[in-house]
DNA sequence: GTAAGTTGTAACTGTGTTGGTTACAACTTG
DNA sequence: CAAGTTGTAACCAACACAGTTACAACTTAC
């Protein structure tokens, strides 16, 4: 350590923030929307699975049933069509994981799950190469979350909640 | 499936929403106090490394700084002194995990990173059982995350950053 | 001992995100 | 055509995060 390290800046100046907020929030979306599919496999041969459905089986508001559905349909995981109630899957249970859902529904910007501070120093050392350091490690972190996300499918989702309804029918 | 799934609640009702909102996002507290520790580290034998130095080089408020410092403290993982300028680690380098320092700010609450939907219909069979068939999925993903985490230390992080800054002095 | 500097903390503010709500055009179905 | 549904825009309310001001308590240098 030499004295090239020692900082150039001025201590006491504030430098402007122009701090860019950019939510890194998992939504409820992605429970909602798991919820949803569940539901339209559940009942979607015995009646017709519409937004107001879903809105009383969530507790969600059916607007933002329509959006989640709208992004599961953008996703290519539902088709629905305007005017026309009852959403179906386009896909088998077992080719959707978990982590599908989780893209379609945009969980995480593409700033990933890590909120980085904005403004780091470029004239000081650490400040200016923090960055580049943490990223593959919180890059790491976000992908081992998202890979064990991958091992969950719709089916094992509906298997499980089918056996415990029938668990519940019989007491 | 049989006619004891059909639901018996009124679809068109809507229910009274109390959704507490609790945040479950990874604030950036968490890479300021990276940065922090790793500014204590490179600069701490050369100057006093005060909250407002911190400021300067992270671009973060330097009340922000002091209470990230207070997180630490509590956290045991620095040292600071009401009037005495200079935190200092209280444990080597190789025993701070960035898991530690993310416990430490608290970066994800009690509820998990994952926000549920809050009012599931329990008069629904979906509705009252998907929170706890979801709940162990969800919770091995914040694990996986958590887990990686564990694999990197001060250390590494110090070191590599150690590397760039020789590099550029070469230059 | 005093002045200067620092920490710890409370209180308030501004901004952005989330989900709720209203409204309505477009569409489907009976 | 009437009733019901979807898709979407626009606006609202609540809340969390980070910034900011202020100041008491404390340390250090002189």
């Amino acid at each position: 350590m030499i004295i090239m390290y020692w900082p150039n800046w001025p201590v006491h100046t504030f430098w402007e923030n122009i701090n860019i907020i950019e939510s890194m929030q998992i939504t409820s979306k992605f429970t909602v929307a798991v919820h949803i599919l569940t539901c339209i496999e559940v009942f979607g041969g015995q009646m017709r699975v519409t937004s107001e459905f879903l809105s009383g089986s969530t507790g969600v508001n059916a607007v933002i049933i329509r959006n989640v559905l709208g992004l599961l349909r953008e996703a290519g995981i539902v088709e629905t069509r305007q005017g026309s109630s009852g959403a179906h899957l386009t896909r088998s249970l077992d080719e959707i994981t978990l982590y599908d859902i989780y893209l379609a529904v945009e969980c995480i910007d593409d700033d990933g799950l890590f909120r980085f501070h904005e403004n780091p120093n470029a004239q000081c050392p650490v400040g200016r190469n923090i960055h580049k350091v943490m990223d593959s490690r919180l890059a790491a972190a976000q992908t081992a979350m998202e890979n064990e996300l991958k091992n969950t499918t719709l089916a094992d989702i509906v298997t499980e909640t089918q056996q415990i309804i029938s668990r519940e029918e019989k007491r």
